[in-house]
DNA sequence: ATTTTCGCACCTAGGTGCGAATCT
DNA sequence: AGATTCGCACCTAGGTGCGAAAAT
């Protein structure tokens, strides 16, 4: 059967959409698996004074963008409750104390690749590994600034480099965290020597079976090498 | 005394400079004695399958750019005679040895920070640190390909990201070098030795006066420490 | 005979939590 | 008492030339 148009009802239907008009920008969290093993203990991150990096690594998938066009990727902290947290030992949880510090807007995490093209950005997951936490409310190396004792979310930003500079604003439930100076929570502390490279002095090996072990046949003419080491230590123990 | 001008001289004479028009670039080279040592003795920079990093590494300062246009900036490998070298270990000299590979087009380094308005690129030195040579023809690494035996001396390129592209080339003939998979020359050795941090375990440390080491009162009680550790030597070694 | 490769010990550079000391 | 700081040992990650072995 065919079919018949008024004039009016093709006049009146929305223009096609141009390319790169319209787009659905989607991020997916990277490592989400592990982000929701430290979230169902109650994350934390360390902060210091010099900066400390977050782990898990913020990280992402960015899918939707146009290919030609350029974006800034950026990622903030958005404190989400206005409170202060104590850790109570004797429950095993977080507990509120009263009203926190009064939060100024967050600084910024600029992603070293802005501004890039979208092709870009969607090639490969997008990492924010160089990002570090302080508490020092007077940080000048460009650090994001966190109370300690707070809670936060991070945010991650794409930012059109047009005219219009269209923000496009993504955050993650599992990212959430509490800064600290000192982890509160061991389990916390477990997983973190348990999953970051870094932390691996601090696992537990599995205790190897030593029987075996014996002193080697040229251990004697080995010692000389080793005498000056611990002369050494006991020269730096005395001072 | 007064002069006059004619109507005719004054409509050819040049109109006036726009800003940011006929500006003059200029780039000057970082560690230019440090060069110069090099350059004296014949400079040579190893090159590898997997990529090496130039020592001393290409680090330039950059003037006269319009502060908010955008430059690509990169460097690329000039081989600058077409011919190989052998080094003679007789006459402690590089001697030619017939016409040398056909050179294909450089492969270009493109700083990371490519593209930045000329504020970033003059606010600090621009470096090439991360840059590597391979003598691979087929890598897929992205480092600057060159063969063996043959001379170099890198580019640095300045792109203006306007219509035009205008490009704007400097180099350096403190920054020839011969690139050899191993050093022919032992001054050159010594020289990259002294000279480059990482290469810190090759120098001659000046011997300690050693007569006041002792063996510590505790040593008896650190030896099971030590055991395993030479036990383990051992093991390894027979197997 | 010359040139290249590869594993290695030894570095630089910097990211971990620990635990004693200190601050508030 | 709770929160923070700081030096430390122990890691990761990767840039050095060496020297024996291999390739050409």
């Amino acid at each position: 059967m065919n079919r018949s148009f008024s004039i009016d009802s093709i006049l009146a239907r929305k223009p096609k959409r141009k390319i790169g008009e319209d787009r659905l920008i989607r991020v997916f969290l990277q490592s989400a698996n592990l982000w929701r093993r430290f979230h169902s203990l109650g994350t934390e991150m360390i902060v210091t004074k010099s900066g400390r990096r977050m782990f898990p690594t913020l990280s992402v998938i960015i899918a939707g963008l146009d290919p030609v066009k350029n974006y800034v990727v950026m990622v903030d902290l958005e404190c989400i409750e206005l409170k202060r947290f104590r850790y109570s030992f004797h429950q095993s949880k977080w507990i509120s104390t009263g009203p926190g510090e009064s939060e100024l807007p967050s600084r910024m995490f600029v992603h070293s690749d802005s501004p890039a093209r979208g092709a870009h950005w969607m090639r490969s997951p997008v990492s924010f590994d160089k990002m570090k936490l302080t508490n020092n409310q007077l940080d000048n190396n460009g650090h994001i600034i966190v109370n300690s004792m707070h809670k936060y979310r991070p945010r991650v930003h794409v930012i059109e480099q047009d005219e219009a500079k269209t923000r496009h604003t993504f955050s993650f439930e599992e990212t959430d965290f509490i800064a600290v100076t000192a982890y509160q929570n061991h389990r916390i502390t477990s997983l973190k020597i348990e999953s970051n490279p870094f932390a691996k002095g601090f696992r537990e090996c599995e205790v190897q079976d030593m029987a075996h072990l014996q002193v080697p046949a040229n251990f004697q003419s080995v010692l000389p090498f080793i005498f000056p080491y611990f002369a050494n230590l006991t020269a730096n123990a005395e001072q």
